[in-house]
DNA sequence: CTGTTAGCGCCTTCAT
DNA sequence: ATGAAGGCGCTAACAG
């Protein structure tokens, strides 16, 4: 005979156990349990602390950790605010960062703010939890609003719209761009199109704007500029421009899925997947491009080391020092058959 | 003068405004600020609470959810638990099960737990909040265990390892694949191979077990079975067995991925993507079979009702009769060229 | 309609 | 080393 519910089938007890129904267990105070059960060494007997473990196991009691950080102010959540899921270009990048969030100990709260009005929203119904970190990628959100909407003033933005008193990390896109750029101007390209996401985004804005600066430095001519959004079709779309009439001789996309489309819409183009009128440049380095039919050379960054130093700042975030500039993560260019 | 924080620089508050301040700016009790603040409506002056409202605003107030669920025992979380965030085999239905949730005021806590040994770590470090609810998708959890992991009694299942206790919702794949099999065996195809993943899986057995059916119901032989793991790689991989010597009539798979990994190394044998030596099936109908490159004939369900039976479960979680059958989503097949 | 009074579950002094 | 007591921010009864 045992009280232990049967854990293959056990529902959770309706009403869940608390620490005062261990303490009454292992007879102890309320205070002994509190410091049995937490992870640092605090002066508890040997005995009572075994009592302690015995019962909470009998009881299957799991601290409440909302009403642990009602205390603690820490609520060991960490929120991370995406446009559409889609932003997280790379989902390695973001199987990445979660596991290095849940590795430190704390959770994720994804939220999808796709829109100003969802801010607007979140804002005003105030229906946001209280975080320890919020890490942002969503456009529609500056570091000022994040801070209010989870009460937290830690909010690191990857969206280029930091302030001075938020931690950034930002892409040196620069310089990948660069080595892109000098790799095209060493095989003759002179004259070349851009292929653009919405430029409503910061990050875009500066993105096109280094492409712009590696032309000039290489005197290569930007003939055309289309405007995408980032998305497969649109770059499918932008592609009838390179079909008819005369093409440049190299096509510059913003991201690697814009860069399919035109691939894709130009395959003829591109027999054996060997550029033949113009070459093909995309952006965000996906795993994708390993795959066979999307062999595009692309701009990309060290993906541990942007999960690092976003870890780094959410674990030790004393280290960042208001106004001092974000951090920032050289990419570089990886070749590919269609360059 | 202006006591308001300037919105754009402002820093949280070091200690966030109570709603005591806010009662005691606007000169009420903080029960009058409580009813002013609630959702659904209670009785409260217009007076009074234009006042508290206007105290709120001024002090950048934002009522404190975690305080809050520690007496309506409501969390407002719902908990995604998943293996890698690749089980999400596409990332629109994640979309939608994020906007969904979000729709109905909850927030998505995504978990990823990769392995037994992550929930065995869950469970002994009760580090896990208390959630209103839990999706899972994880192989690596049964019903009762998460029951336990989030205190939760409504946990909703989509990995088959349910129990009597717990809804679930699965595709019901015994249709399409039979659909596609069918189609197959109208184009003449008598030996069949199958491209599986990790046979651990409940739901990876029961795929296969439909195929299994489905071939002897058109008498068509399963020539040959190989082991992958989902992944493009494995794919690509398996492939080498259908290059060189006789190959079967059609190949096929329990993931998109794994098809296109097949489709890229027989590429000789599809020109035009027309079949030519085999015809090729894939499953999950990935948004990327609509990419040109891979128009592989897959089999999948409509998320958007996948989603819905989900919401719908989390919304109203007294309509599910302990002991009920899994809500079942049919799954159709979607031709394409390379069958 | 309103204010007062109890807790929710936990951690942290503070005595002991 | 231990227990008692207070309080974290909020809502839910209660009386008025």
């Amino acid at each position: 005979m045992t009280d232990l519910p049967d854990e293959k089938t056990a529902k959770a007890p309706a009403i869940p156990p608390t620490m005062d129904d261990v303490a009454a267990l292992a007879k102890v105070s309320r205070a002994v349990v509190s410091r049995a059960l937490s992870a640092s060494p605090r002066p508890v007997s040997a005995d009572k602390r075994d009592r302690v473990l015995k019962a909470a196991e009998a009881l299957g009691y799991r601290p409440n950790l909302l009403a642990q950080s009602l205390t603690t102010k820490r609520v060991n959540l960490v929120a991370v605010v995406v446009n559409h899921i889609h932003d997280l270009s790379d989902l390695d990048l973001f199987d990445r960062l979660l596991g290095a969030i849940q590795a430190v100990g704390k959770q994720v709260l994804l939220l999808k703010v796709g829109s100003v009005d969802r801010v607007e929203e979140f804002l005003r119904d105030g229906v946001a939890h209280h975080v320890d970190a919020a890490l942002v990628w969503s456009d529609f959100a500056d570091a000022a609003t994040v801070r209010r909407m989870f009460r937290s003033d830690l909010v690191v933005m990857m969206n280029g719209r930091h302030d001075a008193l938020s931690p950034a990390v930002v892409p040196d896109e620069a310089v990948g761009i660069g080595e892109a750029v000098a790799d095209a101007a060493a095989k003759g390209v002179r004259r070349a199109a851009l292929v653009t996401g919405r430029a409503s985004s910061l990050i875009e804005q500066a993105r096109i704007a280094s492409f712009r600066v590696a032309f000039a430095a290489h005197a290569i001519t930007l003939e055309q500029t289309l405007q995408g959004d980032y998305s497969y079709a649109s770059g499918h779309r932008a592609a009838s421009a390179f079909l008819s009439g005369p093409s440049p001789d190299a096509v510059f996309c913003t991201s690697d899925a814009m860069a399919m489309g035109v691939l894709d819409a130009c395959r003829p183009l591109f027999p054996n997947n060997r550029p033949q009128r113009f070459r093909l440049y995309g952006f965000d380095n996906l795993s994708l491009t390993d795959y066979d039919a999307y062999p595009i050379a692309s701009i990309g960054f060290d993906k541990a080391l942007f999960v690092e130093h976003i870890t780094r700042l959410v674990v030790e975030p004393d280290v960042f020092v208001p106004g001092s500039p974000p951090v920032s993560v050289p990419t570089h260019f990886f070749p590919r058959a269609t360059a």
